[in-house]
DNA sequence: ATATAATCCAAGTAATTACTCGGAAAACTC
DNA sequence: GAGTTTTCCGAGTAATTACTTGGATTATAT
């Protein structure tokens, strides 16, 4: 694994802007190709600086693309922190639907770079910031099942939590990714909060 | 896209011997290293056979991935198919089971090959095997439901299918994945057909 | 046996890649 | 304003890539 931190950070206004223009140039090229397409002389470009003043900050252009990923995951993490606090009053079924769809509105706007970055390339799942994400998923199945025990409980805590937050998570991504009208994607991610609660609860929300 | 057809299909045992080494190299290449180490003079050398032999039957090197996952898919779909007939005479919950540890058994095998091809190659996903396969999961989540309805229908009977479908093929790949004892893979893997039957019922296998 | 087709391949090519070099210009420090 | 640090950069490099060429070798057909 080559390494993933900046190697210099920017001191001045001027290589600030340079810095963060080589970010965005990363994530508007991921936009639009895949990450075989994405090239640190094609990010230069696009950021309007030459390729050695990419150098000066990036050892490499897995560095590029892991600052874009903390970037971009630390606006994921304010957004389902804040949901989680405001959940945490609500009845259990309110708060899967609401944590739900903030994971998924957190996602939307950038989705193909989501896309391309957690479905093609190797390292990024292994990022700290996106495993940290996943946690907290499992966090949230596991808060839901206790807070709302079911009529036969699961029989294997620990491994249901992680499998639900697993489907939980990927089923999240699919529906952030489908190109549908948002009115589409809203009545998918309420009907993914009631199969969530559904496999946590083993009963449907709605039932008696 | 490129080509991704064989451009010639060999005639003689010779040749025919050629063309799967070929692919059997690309497969040994993947079992150890990321995507994007496999190279077409890599992968003619670990074939031993000559890199023009190569391109004597394949366009490009996308086309002996899709070789590949054509191979692997074959066998995945064989396998299920059987297992959908031997579930046809199940109640829906050890139907579901059933369904579920096949599926699981059909990729271990191939796991570390599986991973790279379905989570790091962008093509991939959207090749015809593949798209059939999660099609006849989406199929098999539709007729549980309808075996064994739930106290509470799903209101969006296509959409849910399709959530549930989704789920349940991530799951089986994350569950494949994993490199754990054969043992706690069963366990997982059970645990992940009763939450799916709890998504599609809307209440546990074992309850009343 | 001869002609035809199938199979093989090592060396080579053109393009692309990540990354470096050597130094100029601009901004801070005192 | 002299000196120091930061920032900038385009030309260049070494390595790697997918793929071609031109022909040799082997099998098949008649």
């Amino acid at each position: 694994m080559p390494d993933l931190k900046p190697k210099k950070r920017p001191k001045q206004a001027r290589s600030r802007a340079s810095f963060d223009a080589i970010v965005d140039a990363a994530a508007r090229l991921l936009r639009e190709r895949d990450y075989e397409a994405l090239t640190t002389n094609r990010i230069a470009e696009q950021a309007g600086v030459g390729i050695a003043t990419l150098y000066e900050f990036f050892p490499n252009k897995e560095a590029v693309v892991a600052e874009l990923v903390a970037r971009l995951m630390t606006r994921v993490e304010t957004n389902m922190e804040q949901a989680f606090s405001e959940a945490s009053g609500m009845e259990p079924w309110p708060a899967v639907a609401h944590m739900t769809r903030r994971a998924v509105g957190s996602l939307v706007d950038e989705r193909d770079v989501f896309r391309v970055l957690l479905r093609q390339v190797p390292f990024v799942p292994m990022l700290p910031a996106v495993v940290e994400t996943r946690a907290a998923l499992a966090a949230l199945s596991q808060r839901v099942r206790i807070h709302a025990a079911g009529a036969l409980d699961l029989p294997m805590p620990e491994e249901d939590a992680w499998l639900i937050s697993e489907m939980l998570y990927n089923a999240i991504l699919e529906v952030a990714f489908l190109d549908v009208s948002e009115r589409k994607r809203a009545e998918l991610t309420k009907e993914l909060a009631r199969l969530t609660y559904r496999m946590a609860v083993g009963r449907d929300p709605e039932a008696g």
